[in-house]
DNA sequence: CAAACGGTTGAACAATCATTCAACTGTTGT
DNA sequence: ACAACAGTTGAATGATTGTTCAACCGTTTG
C-alpha cells in the first residue's frame, strides 16, 4: 500500500499498490529480447503490402513484375518489402534468367496468418 | 511476353510477364478489407510495449499503476498502449474502486502469440 | 557491343505513431 | 469539503517507416 523503494522503477511516477503482483510477474515475464524479437516478428505483418505480398506468393511463386502489376504497385516500392520480408526470412527466392521468383518460407508463418484470419472474422 | 493492356494496372509501369498467373492470383485473394484488417490486426502485437503488456496481464490482471511499475513506463504511455488494445478488443478492463483492472480478452490472442513465440525460438 | 528489361538500392519526402507533458475526471479517506 | 491518488486524454514532439524518384547492376536479345 505504501512506497519503499523508489529506486526499483526509476521511470514510474506512481506508487507500487500490488509489490506482491508486480513480483511475480516481473518473473513470469519473457526476456526484453523475446519480447522485443517477437513484437519485431509482428510488426513484419503489420502492413497490409506486406501482407498482400505474403498472400500473392503463397503456393505458386511469383516474381516482382508479376507482383507489382497485382499489387497496381511500382517494381521498386515492391521490392522494398520484399527485402523487409527476405530479411526476416519470411520468403525465399530463386533467380530464373532475368527475373526472380518469390514464395513463402515455410508453412509456420502460414498457420500464424490463418490463425489470425480466423480470429478477426467472427 | 508483350504488353496488352496498359490501362489494367495503371500504377504498375512494367509488363505483366505472366498474365495467367497474375489472373489466377488475383481472383485467389482476399479482399482488400479481410487484408487490411488482418495486417492492422498484427500492427497491434507489433510493438514491444505492447507486447510488454499482453504477457503482464496474461493470467492475473493488472490495474495501471502496477503495470507502469512493472514496465519501468510512465502511467500516462501505459494508458495511451491501453486504449489501443482496449479499441482493438484485446483486453477487457473491470473497476475496482480508484484502479482499473486490465486482462486479455479471450484465448484467440495468447494462441496466436504463443505460436509466433515459438516460431521465433528456433 | 549496345539496347531493353527485371530487379535492386539509397536518398528524400510524407505520413504514421509512441512517448512526454500538462490538464483533467472520478474515487477514496480525512 | 478538501487533499491525495488512479487513471484518462489531447496536443506537441521526435522517431520510425512506406513510397517515390533516380540511378544503378545483371541478364538477355538483336
Amino acid at each position: 500500500m505504501t512506497v519503499f523503494d523508489k529506486n526499483a522503477s526509476p521511470c514510474c511516477e506512481c506508487e507500487e499498490i500490488h509489490e506482491d503482483v508486480v513480483k511475480k510477474k516481473r518473473e513470469a515475464m519473457p526476456s526484453e529480447e523475446d519480447i522485443y524479437n517477437l513484437s519485431d516478428f509482428f510488426k513484419i505483418l503489420g502492413d497490409s503490402t506486406r501482407m498482400n505480398i505474403l498472400f500473392a506468393i503463397d503456393g505458386e511463386p511469383m516474381c516482382v513484375c508479376d507482383i507489382a502489376s497485382l499489387l497496381g504497385m511500382t517494381k521498386s516500392a515492391v521490392s522494398h518489402q520484399l527485402k523487409v520480408l527476405r530479411q526476416s526470412s519470411l520468403i525465399t527466392y530463386r533467380k530464373v534468367g532475368k527475373n526472380v521468383f518469390y514464395t513463402l518460407a515455410d508453412d509456420h508463418v502460414r498457420d500464424i496468418i490463418e490463425k489470425a484470419y480466423e480470429h478477426i472474422k467472427e
